[in-house]
DNA sequence: TGGTCAGATCGAAGAGTCTCGATGCGTTGC
DNA sequence: GCAACGCATCGAGACTCTTCGATCTGACCA
């Protein structure tokens, strides 16, 4: 459904600007850099990994050696795709006692997908 | 509301493993690899903005020259980044005589946000 | 046919990212 | 106290990404 709605401006002259000449901007360039930070956390199929056996697991919760084996890689790696998570807001890290425990940050990949259907709006 | 639902095995011995030891994996690394290649496409800035721009300019669509100035940008990085909004069936693109005339896939947004509520499930 | 314009592609420089082994820090148990 | 354990941090190496100027490809016009 890929709506062609209408010619712009097709009786404008060659030698002119093809298009309209000024351009409202949707999102702002900060904005544009939150949002993106957000993105980029997602942007590696470790993090997805990550995100998905946390949300997975018992209690919604996983510690750092629950996440080595099922990725395949070093614990020095995993912990840091785990900061990644952490700073982007979409986990939340808690310690107790010699474990720290990973949890989905309840809402954040529900506001960022809101954000998605709100930026083709 | 982060809810700490339960102490996972707290009675297990140090000597042994800390937590559950199969982990049933909910998003698999293919489908990890996919979501991920979609979110990448989104981790930058510039082309937040351009998807912004291009979903809120006249007729939902804009050509190239629309777009350089904007971004503040030379017209081959705009081009790069189109092309790889392109690659991630974000945008669409349609060559009309001299010019080459970008528009959101209608309907892309909402399925990565659907989707990003789903993985939290 | 030849000139001009919009846009894609190429090659290279610089910055950023992913991954690892080694090491440091805090907690637990003896 | 001391050893063991879980995890974070620190370089370092390899790779990818962003950006640009230069160049190429098609479409349009005279």
């Amino acid at each position: 459904m890929t709506t062609i709605a209408l010619e712009l401006a097709p009786a404008a002259p060659t030698s002119g600007p093809c298009c309209a000449p000024l351009v409202r901007e949707a999102t702002d360039p900060a904005a544009a850099a939150d949002l993106a930070r957000s993105f980029k956390a997602l942007g590696d199929p470790t993090r997805v990994r990550l995100l998905s056996i946390v949300a997975a697991h018992d209690g919604g919760e996983a510690c750092v050696c629950d996440l080595t084996e099922p990725v395949g890689l070093s614990q020095p790696t995993v912990s840091h795709h785990l900061k990644i998570l952490v700073d982007a807001g979409l986990l939340a890290r808690e310690q107790r006692g010699k474990w720290a425990y990973y949890s989905v940050v309840p809402g954040s990949l529900d506001r960022l997908g809101a954000l998605l259907s709100e930026a083709a709006r």
